[in-house]
Order: structure tokens, then C-alpha cells, then sequence
DNA sequence: CGATATAATTGCACTCAGTGCATATTTATT
DNA sequence: AATAAATATGCACTGAGTGCAATTATATCG
């Protein structure tokens, strides 16, 4: 019955902690050095120096290691940065920034790495599609705070569906474009498009 | 080097789709009866009538017993819907129109049971969300086919994210408001407001 | 029709993901 | 130091999915 909230994380927490980064960092690792089916989660655990069965007790399955970062990463960071956010403009333009602001943390060598393994496999590019709702729906509640008034929601949330959907497209049209332009060119575009759908 | 277009299909090519079918058909009532998870490949295959092994000449996994009927045939219905229209609409509104021509041979009850069945896992969740990604690929395509003349696809394919935005939140609401609105209420509704997106 | 090529079905053995359970070890509490 | 709680591990199991080789059914051709 004590909260937990100014523990000094003992022993314990901390060996976890420092575990579930070495299942993570281990089998990013062994998933861009043999690809994502090659790698076993026997070959993870090993190298991660757990057993087998403790893989189980950090992660639910191989697609949670691959996922930790980005999966949970990117929708807490759009939630806070949605946070300290005025309701100055409109709900598409303070996405936009918002998307502006963190994209340059997954604009890393990794992050791109970790993309490509998200092709390999249909269930690996559906759990990766599946996070672009996660991010509407981090979005929508965000812009729901922001503007509470808003007697029904469907019209952030289709705001926010569109936002999502701009980026989307923001990202596989500079992947294909391979020359650099940065993100920032193509989520202007799409989101100037947006405002003009007839 | 013949041409299959015009072989009166043996009886080849007749077991093989009936065999299909009744996969199809047994799996989807073992579904329901059991749940996803709990109806395993060999009850399919022992229902059917054909050995587990033969399963996986017809289909490379549970997942595609579920989504066989749905999966491959709206985003064909719709290739087909959007091949018969005319360019004299806007791209929304030609969406619009498709999808509520679509809807309605949807609305059975078993694919209200499939879409319940799509909820209960994971991996089920993330692919029913890649099939409004192939449906809006699809719809992408055919717009491009209807309005060729824009030089760029990305606004017809920022049309099409919208356009299958709309419909999958008209799905959500319906589901969720439940009561007995017709598609076209929600659809009506998320089409005007994605016109007035400020 | 009969011979032969081709496709479909099946059984068997295998790998790997994931789970339940019981036991041992480590860490926290008093 | 004793005890409680969390963690780690081993073992055995189910179920998905694959490779391979043998068997059976169907199509094709002379």
C-alpha cells in the first residue's frame, strides 16, 4: 500500500530495467545482422545472456523487441509534446508542428534500419500500420484537450485521422523520392493539400 | 502455352474450388462457434474433410481462412466500382458514392461476426487495418485511372486516405452509437466535414 | 483405351513461437 | 537471521507452419 512514485529504484527495478535494454539493444542487433525471421528467440536470450523462459517474463513475442522502441516511443513523445501545446492555431497546423518537432528524433540510422525490417513480413508491416493508429488516436485525445468545446468528436478525430494519414504519405513519398529533401518539405505539401481537398 | 481463359474447368479446377469454399465455410463456422484462437488448424482441417496438411495448399495460415471472403473481395469490388465510373465528380464524392454502393453487401451478419472476430487478437486487429490500407490503395489507383491527368499522384492519394479515413470512422461511430443509423448517415456526415477541414 | 505427364493429397518429421507449472535463486522487509 | 515476494530457470506441452518423399487422382497424348 505505498507509492511507488519516490522509490529510488532498488536493486530490483534497476537489473530489470537493465535487462529489457540488453533483450532490446541484442536483438536490434541480431535482427539487422540475420533479419527478422532468421533470428530466434532462443538465439536472442542467449545472446542476451537470460534463458529462453525469461524472454517471456520482459517481452510477449519477438515482435515486441523489434517494436520497443518506435512502438511505445513515439506515441508517449506525441502525447507530451500534444501537451505543451496552445490552442492558438488550428488542430492540422498544431499536428503538423508537432509531427516537425519529433520527427527529427527518429531520423537516425536505427530508425531507418528498423523501418526496412518493418517490410519484411506481412504481420511486421500490419503491427507497424496498426501504430500509425495508435498515433491517431494519441492525436485525437490530444487535440480533444485542447479543445474541449467541441460538442462531438468526430470532427478532430477526423482531423486527426488526416494528420496521421499526411505523415504517412509524408514518409513513403520521401522514401521513394531518395533524394534527401527532409520530411519537413513533404509534410508542408501534404498538409497545404489537405486544406484544399475538393 | 494455352491461354486459361476459355477452359470449360475440369473437374481439376471444380474440387478445388469447392474444396476452398468448404474451407472457408467450416473454418468461419468453427470461428464462430469457438473463438479465433481456440479453433485450431487441424479441427479446420478434420471438419473439412481433408488432411492438415492439405490445408496449407490452400491457405498459408489461419489468418487467411478468417479474411478470405472479406479481404480479398471489397478492395476487388471497389477496383471494379471505381473501373465503372465517371470522371465528372469531384474524388471525394466519387468515393463516397463506391463506398455506399459497397456497404451494403457488407452489412450481413456474418460480417458483423467477422468483424467481431477481427477485434479479438492482436495480430487480427493489425491486418484488419492493412486491408483499409489496400483499400486505399486501391481507391488510390483508381482515381489515378479516372483523373490521369494530374502529374503528381499525391494529391489523388491524399484524396484516397481521406476518403477511406472517412469510411473506416463512419464504421467506428456506427458500431459505437448503436443505434440503427444506416452507413450513409456517418458516411454523409465525415465526407461534409473533411470538406471544411480548417 | 492405355501410357505417361502433371497436379493434388497425404504422412512424417522437423523448427520455432508461446504457455503452464513447479522449483530454485535473488532481493526486499522486519 | 528469518521470512515474504519477486525473479529466473528448466521441462514439458500445444499449435503454427515448412520441407520432403510417397501415393493418388486427373489431364493429356498417341
Amino acid at each position: 500500500m505505498e507509492n511507488a512514485s519516490d522509490k529510488p529504484e532498488g536493486r530490483r527495478a534497476q537489473k530489470r530495467r537493465e535487462t529489457h535494454q540488453r533483450i532490446v539493444d541484442t536483438g536490434l542487433s541480431l535482427f539487422l545482422r540475420h533479419g527478422y525471421e532468421a533470428t530466434t528467440i532462443d538465439m536472442i536470450a542467449k545472446a542476451a545472456g537470460i534463458s529462453r523462459r525469461s524472454f517471456f517474463s520482459y517481452f510477449g513475442s519477438k515482435e515486441d523487441v523489434l517494436l520497443a522502441r518506435v512502438g511505445s516511443g513515439f506515441p508517449e513523445a506525441l502525447r507530451l509534446a500534444m501537451a505543451e501545446q496552445s490552442s492558438q492555431m488550428t488542430p492540422l497546423e498544431t499536428a503538423r508542428q508537432c509531427f516537425i518537432k519529433l520527427a527529427s528524433r527518429y531520423e537516425t540510422d536505427e530508425s531507418a534500419a528498423v523501418d526496412r525490417l518493418l517490410q519484411s513480413t506481412v504481420a511486421l508491416r500490419a503491427r507497424k500500420n496498426a501504430l500509425f493508429l495508435e498515433i491517431e488516436q494519441t492525436l485525437a485525445d490530444g487535440m480533444h484537450a485542447l479543445w474541449p468545446e467541441q460538442e462531438c468528436r468526430t470532427e478532430l478525430r477526423l482531423a486527426a485521422m488526416a494528420a496521421v494519414g499526411a505523415l504517412r504519405l509524408a514518409l513513403e513519398d520521401r522514401r521513394n523520392d531518395d533524394d534527401g529533401q527532409p520530411l519537413e518539405y513533404y509534410l508542408d505539401r501534404n498538409f497545404a493539400l489537405l486544406a484544399e481537398l475538393s
